[in-house]
DNA sequence: GCGACAG
DNA sequence: ATCTTGTCGC
C-alpha cells in the first residue's frame, strides 16, 4: 500500500492496514549515535484540502539548522482521531523525498506508540520511510497517566493496557505537559532524552516548533498568491 | 449507554 | 489544525 493511494481507504481499511503495520514496529536502543535531527510538520486552512507540510534539520546536539524541505500537496482523507497519519503522512513523504540528506532521527508532531494501536504518525512514518522517529503531541490520545509536578523536565509514565508507551513530559513550568513516544526503532527512554536535550525555553521542542513556524510561513505566503514555494527562508 | 477523542 | 484581542499569571 502506498500513502499515495491513502485517500481511497475507508476508516475500516485504514483500521485494517494499521492491524498490518503493528507487526513491524521495532521498539529498541538506537544503532547509532545522532548526529542531526529533524521537525515535521503540517499546516493547512480550515475547509480546505490543500496541506503545507515542512521538514526542518538540524545538527545535534547544537541544534544548529541545517537544511530543510516543503511540499504543498493535497488531501482528501478528513481528520479522523487514530487515523491522523492517513491524512498527513502523504504530504510529508514528499517533503521527506526532497530532503538533500535524511536526519538520524525525526521528530513528529503527534503520538509514536502511545496509541490504540500503536500506530501513530510517528510510528506509522518511521515503518513507511525505514527512518527513525519519536513523537512529541501536545496532547494525549491514549492512555493513562499522574500529571507531572509543575517542574521544568519532570516526567511520569504514560501506560495503556498495562504497558508504558511514553512519558507526559512537564518541559516548561506553568504549560501543560507534552506526550513522548518512541515511533520505530528507538525506545522510550531514548526518545525522552533526545526531546529533554531539544527544549530550548520553549514548551515545544526545537525540531517540531521550527518545523511549525515553517509550515505556516509557507501557507501563509500561498495564502494570496497560487505557486511561491521560493523565497520562504528569513 | 456515556464519555473521550493526536492534528 | 485554524479562526482571533485582550488578559491573567509568573
Amino acid at each position: 500500500m502506498l500513502p499515495a493511494d491513502y485517500e481511497h481507504l475507508t476508516p475500516a481499511q485504514a483500521i485494517a492496514y494499521q492491524h498490518e503495520l503493528r507487526k513491524q514496529i521495532q521498539i529498541k536502543p538506537l544503532d547509532k549515535p545522532i548526529q542531526t535531527i529533524a521537525g515535521a510538520d503540517i499546516s493547512f486552512n480550515k475547509h480546505e484540502e490543500t496541506v503545507y507540510a515542512g521538514i526542518v534539520v538540524f545538527s545535534y546536539p547544537e541544534l544548529k539548522i541545517i537544511g530543510n524541505a516543503t511540499a504543498i500537496s493535497r488531501t482528501s482523507f478528513p481528520y479522523i482521531s487514530g487515523l491522523l497519519a492517513f491524512r498527513e503522512v502523504p504530504a510529508l513523504l514528499e517533503a521527506w523525498n526532497k530532503l538533500e540528506s535524511k536526519p538520524d532521527l525525526l521528530v513528529l508532531d503527534g503520538q509514536g506508540i502511545a496509541h490504540e494501536r500503536r500506530l501513530g504518525i510517528a510510528t506509522h512514518f518511521g515503518l513507511v520511510t525505514g527512518a527513525t522517529t519519536l513523537g512529541c503531541a501536545k496532547s494525549r490520545l491514549a492512555g493513562i497517566f499522574q500529571e507531572p509536578a509543575n517542574e521544568p523536565m519532570v516526567e511520569s509514565p504514560l501506560y495503556h493496557k498495562g504497558e508504558q508507551v511514553g512519558v507526559a513530559l512537564r518541559s516548561k513550568r506553568n504549560c501543560n505537559p507534552l506526550f513522548i513516544s518512541p515511533g520505530n526503532n528507538i525506545d522510550i527512554p531514548q526518545s525522552v532524552e533526545v526531546i529533554k536535550q531539544c527544549i530550548r525555553g520553549y514548551r515545544m521542542p526545537e525540531p517540531t516548533r521550527q518545523a511549525h513556524l515553517l509550515v505556516n510561513k509557507i501557507r501563509i505566503a500561498n495564502g494570496s498568491a497560487p505557486n511561491n514555494q521560493h523565497d520562504l527562508f528569513s
